[in-house]
RNA sequence: GGAGGGGUUGGGGAGCGGUCAAACCCAGCAGACUGUAAAUCUGCCGCCUCGUGCUUCGAAGGUUCGAAUCCUUCCCCCUCCA
């Protein structure tokens, strides 16, 4: 399934096989909770070069429920994406709806924010909604490890997380999809190891680092990346859930991880907060009003070749909804022309400098219109 | 001409003797957002020398310890009847 092309460093060229074609690593997955990516079409998407999306098992599971998207003849054709799919298990909804749930041993027991229905998602459910979506790649079931925890309490969690998915790889029998284990174990290092070697010993087509970007400092997130990525074995993808800014990204590209998913360039798209060559502009702020100016001189997007600043702060302002769609095709182009980037520094040995120019845009306090 | 109902801080609109610089919504200004309960949420939004400060609720008088709130006159607006 993972095809190694070349190495830079710790970073990593590559490219995954699935039953939907192939992507490109490092990829970047936009988010697609429900079955599409807010405000934009597959047709744009694919006008993107988006090569895979991530959707969601719980999301999916209370709507429109699984027997709908099966009627349809699987995920792919009820959005009409005909490229892979990654979903994601649930487990980031054990911590982002923590009010709303009881975990248990046997699993999760969920309130529906909708009506009040229980709903109970296990690794053995979990698995069978995965497979029945028709995805390509599915995620075993976790719990997300909110921050902070102390270490008995992280370990405790990782535990948990590790024999569901012992359950999540006994439960999941496909030829044509991947399933993928999460380690877990919060901010401690030790802990990372043991959940990678229980996950090894299970083995899995892919391994990701979970439980990360929730609310840890920095130091963290790049310190248990760049420690544990590495020692995930070399032949099989390497997912960092989650992540994240852009320079979160090009530093986990830099440790090894080879795909990343995180709703950053479609929810703040559509919160008027863009990304660009030079930095951040908040398109919403009354000094756009004005500006005939390209939203990045530098962007070859159909946002930035067709439209002025002034323009897209009218839209936000008027809260039309193309104003969405306009920013979330900027954003996402910027998110998946960075991973081209990125790739095309690996394979010509220049990541190094890659990053050092990165950096001084994106890591440099003196310049206000970062998002470090 | 007759009968009623109104004029409140940018707009809409509460308040109807003290707890009122005055609810709430919109507009405006700024901030947040990392495996999406998010096209969402938060803060500010009369003036200043920032305080038991000042000036406000169509205008001017009055009652009262105290008025956006009660009374009088005036000026506007709306509805219905002629």
């Amino acid at each position: 399934m993972y095809t190694l092309k070349s190495k830079d460093g710790e970073a990593r060229r590559g490219e995954i096989q699935t039953s939907h074609g192939i992507f490109q690593t490092p990829a970047f997955m936009p988010v697609g909770t429900y079955g599409a990516v807010k405000s934009i079409s597959p047709e744009i998407l694919e006008s993107i070069h988006a090569e895979i999306i991530l959707s969601n098992t719980y999301h999916l599971m209370e709507r429109p429920g699984v027997e709908i998207i099966k009627a349809n003849g699987g995920l792919h054709n009820f959005m009409s994406w005909d490229k892979p799919i990654l979903t994601d298990s649930g487990g980031y909804q054990v911590f982002s709806l923590a009010k709303k749930r009881k975990i248990t041993e046997e699993g999760i027991e969920f309130n529906s924010a909708l009506n009040g229905n229980k709903l109970f998602l296990n690794p053995e459910v979990c698995m069978e909604l995965q497979q029945a979506y028709g995805v390509d790649i599915a995620m075993a079931l976790d719990e997300c490890t909110p921050y902070p925890a102390e270490i008995s309490v992280a370990k405790e969690s990782m535990h948990l997380s590790m024999r569901w998915a012992q359950r999540s790889r006994d439960a999941f029998q496909s030829d044509n999809s991947s399933l993928f284990g999460i380690i877990q174990g919060g901010v401690y290092k030790d802990l990372r190891e043991e959940s990678l070697d229980i996950l090894k010993k299970i083995e899995f087509e892919g391994y990701a680092i979970g439980g990360l970007s929730v609310g840890e400092p920095k130091d963290d997130l790049q310190g248990i990346t760049s420690h544990i990525a590495p020692l995930m074995p070399a032949n099989k993808p390497r997912y960092l859930m989650g992540v994240g800014t852009p320079l979160d990204i090009v530093k986990a590209v830099e440790s090894g991880v080879d795909m990343f998913d995180c709703v950053i360039p479609t929810r703040h798209a559509r919160n008027g907060y863009l990304y660009t060559s030079e930095g951040i502009v908040k398109i919403r702020n009354s000094i756009h009003k004005n500006s005939l100016e390209k939203l990045d001189p530098n962007c070859d997007c159909y946002t930035c070749s067709k439209f002025s600043r002034s323009y897209l702060h009218h839209l936000d302002k008027t809260k039309e909804m193309l104003g969405s769609t306009l920013q979330t095709i900027h954003n996402l182009y910027f998110y998946l022309n960075l991973m081209r980037n990125l790739r095309a520094a690996i394979e010509t040995g220049t990541l190094q400098s890659f990053v050092k120019e990165f950096e001084i845009t994106w890591n440099n306090p003196s310049n206000p219109n970062i998002d470090i």
